[in-house]
DNA sequence: ACCCATAGTGTCATTTTGTATACTAATGGA
DNA sequence: TCCATTAGTATACAAAATGACACTATGGGT
């Protein structure tokens, strides 16, 4: 395996992957988003444990790097539709990868897939 | 797609994925581990930019979450070796593609692998 | 007149993460 | 005798990420 480059902050692409997907909501926001376009209450609502301040935060640093795509409505009251582009869909893989990871993996999820024993593929 | 869960902190198994290897170091330690055990300070030559204690840190929390084994050798000078457990190892697949993605996607090193296109399996 | 909804923003507090620096103990080499 | 090495720990501090909570504008319903 080759060395990890002169290897400062972002030393490896590893860990440039890691700060793009890596903030503590970005994953999930992006899973969400595999699955088509959402409005930003639709995304809210899917994650509870976020607030509004934070969803709107994440979503900013994800159109920053590229990987999502934001439409604004010009209407009363107010819509913005959130989707992946196509960067973001190389993701897809990766994320479906980690959310199978943490089905059998994380103890938390593991009694809950026995219980709900659908295909890990969206 | 399933809904993501009751949904609090740990609400998404992609979340939890995400906890345990999106630690700021922990992707590249891990990355540096798939090519074999490696002791405490040749992990810390490989990545200059972080410090003792973080990395100390960061391979302490891998070990809580049971993806690396510590070796300690009572001797003088004091030994410890870092290798990954089974457990870890199932990572292997995903850190890889990070690591693919990175080099595609992030632009710092795009450039890097048109000057050295290896493999990008180990 | 009052309340609801949308997609946020502003301010502040807290938590997590990271840094710098000095310290340890036993041994081998100069 | 002094210094380097190993794999850390202790203490103190700074910065960044995250969170709580109140606030906004507009129009529709009641």
């Amino acid at each position: 395996m080759d060395r990890c480059a002169p290897n400062r902050s972002p030393g490896c692409p590893v860990e440039g992957a890691l700060d793009v997907i890596g903030g503590k909501w970005k994953g999930v926001v992006m899973y969400h988003l595999l699955d088509g376009t959402k409005r930003f209450n639709e995304l809210h609502r899917m994650m509870p444990g976020v607030t509004q301040r934070m969803l709107t935060r994440q979503l900013r640093e994800l159109e920053a790097d590229g990987l999502v795509h934001r439409e604004v409505y010009a209407e009363v009251p107010p819509r913005v539709e959130y989707s992946l582009t196509a960067k973001g869909d190389t993701l897809r893989q990766i994320i479906l990868a980690l959310k199978a990871w943490g089905e059998t993996h994380v103890p938390y999820y593991a009694y809950d897939k026995k219980q709900n024993p659908e295909r890990l593929k969206a």
